[in-house]
Parts: structure tokens; sequence; C-alpha cells
DNA sequence: TGGACGATTGACT
DNA sequence: GTCAATCGTCCAA
């Protein structure tokens, strides 16, 4: 039993939840980031990695509410996922963008680059906290990276939207972010956080 | 054992 | 708006 339990939950409930949660790296010198933006998977759902069982890869995934899922994407980037759900379930919240609070200089130095494009992308967030697959699999409650639970952000700050650079299931708004939060990621194609609120955002309130 | 692809980013036109 | 970078994992044979 941690502190993290509660989200031992609906994955699109969970997600919902850690909008406005904090994370914490003690990789290097502090990180500490504001959650703004997330995207919910589960083993049900056709785009995540669980969908066809369990594997070398995504058995962090299987763990359980509470730890933390690390996984390469294009070969490149590491993407940060917060596992929810019971264990042996397969489910988690992929932290696509957050906010800057502690170690500004530390991201900055990390990234290459500083303000709003240093950490507004699921690759750019991993590289910022430091983040590689090496940690897939630790506790966000005690571990390297952690997580600072916050008060629940009101719904009606909470916008919907369908996820990101997906190819199947790509239609079901399962992407949450804060309404008119400069962090929240922009990416080519499908509707953007500006247009979303109009478009895919019915969900949101 | 080999081929295709991906929960992305950044540079260039 | 368009496209290259880059490599582990998965599926087919």
């Amino acid at each position: 039993m941690t502190r993290l339990d509660f989200l031992n939950a609906p994955v699109e409930w969970a997600a919902r939840r850690l909008l406005g949660c904090e994370l914490v790296s003690d990789i290097g010198p502090r990180v500490r980031v504001r959650i703004v933006e997330v995207e919910a998977y589960d083993e049900h759902d056709e785009a995540s990695h669980t969908f066809r069982g369990q594997n070398a890869r995504n058995a962090a995934m299987f763990l359980g509410a509470g730890h933390l899922y690390v996984y390469r994407s294009m070969g490149i980037h590491y993407c940060c996922n917060v596992v929810t759900g019971a264990e042996g379930h397969g489910a988690g919240v992929l932290i696509r963008a957050a906010e800057p609070l502690e170690g500004i200089e530390e991201i900055t130095r990390r990234r290459g680059r500083e303000g709003i494009g240093a950490t507004n992308g699921p690759g750019k967030l991993g590289q910022a906290l430091g983040a590689d697959v090496a940690l897939s699999g630790s506790s966000l409650d005690d571990g390297p990276i952690t997580l600072v639970v916050r008060d629940p952000v009101p719904d009606e700050e909470i916008a919907t939207g369908v996820r990101v650079g997906i190819s199947k299931a790509a239609e079901l708004p399962r992407r949450f972010y804060l309404r008119g939060n400069p962090y929240v990621s922009r990416h080519h194609g499908a509707p953007g956080p500006r247009r979303a609120a109009t478009q895919a955002g019915h969900a949101g309130g």
C-alpha cells in the first residue's frame, strides 16, 4: 500500500486526476514539473503497448498503480508513463507535457533550449527529467522519479481531445490537458489544443 | 532471420 | 508544410 493507491482506478479517471500533480526527478540536480497534458492507455486499447499482452518491453505497465513506465520512441526519445490500475492490468497514463517549477537551469542544460519549448512534448519531457528505460518499473512513491499529488483540477479547467501520433484507435478522446496552459504540446496534423477545445472537447465539459 | 514500423522531434523550404 | 534521423521490438516465414 502506498499513497499512490488512488491510481488503482479507471485509467481515464486517473489521467484527469494526474493533471496538476507534479513529477520530481532526483536523478541529477532536482527537477520538478507540473503535469499539464496526459493521454490514457489500457490493455483494451488497440493503440496501447499492452494491447497484445505483456512482453519484455512493457512489463513495467503490468506492475500496478504507482510505477513508472519508460519507453523509447522512434529509436531516439524517451517517454514517461504513470502506471495505473491493478497489478497485471497493463494500463497507464502517458505524460505528454509539463510546466517547469524547479531546476529550470538543469532542464535547460539537458534540453539545450529554454522556455516553453523545453518541456512541451513527451520526448522533451523525458529528456528534461533525465529519464531512460533503466527507470522503467521503478516506484513513483520512493524511486528516482517521484509523483507529488496535488489537489484535483476542476473539471472546467480540463479539456479533452484525441490522442497524438497514433494510427490505431486514433479517434478515442483519451487526451486530457489544462485548458489554455501554454505548456500544452503543439503538434503537426491533428486538431491542436486551441481547436480541440471546440472540436473534440465536448467530453471536457 | 529479415523487413516494417513506431504513444517524436527538429531542421529546412 | 515537408522530411530525415535512428534503433529496438514485433510479426511473418
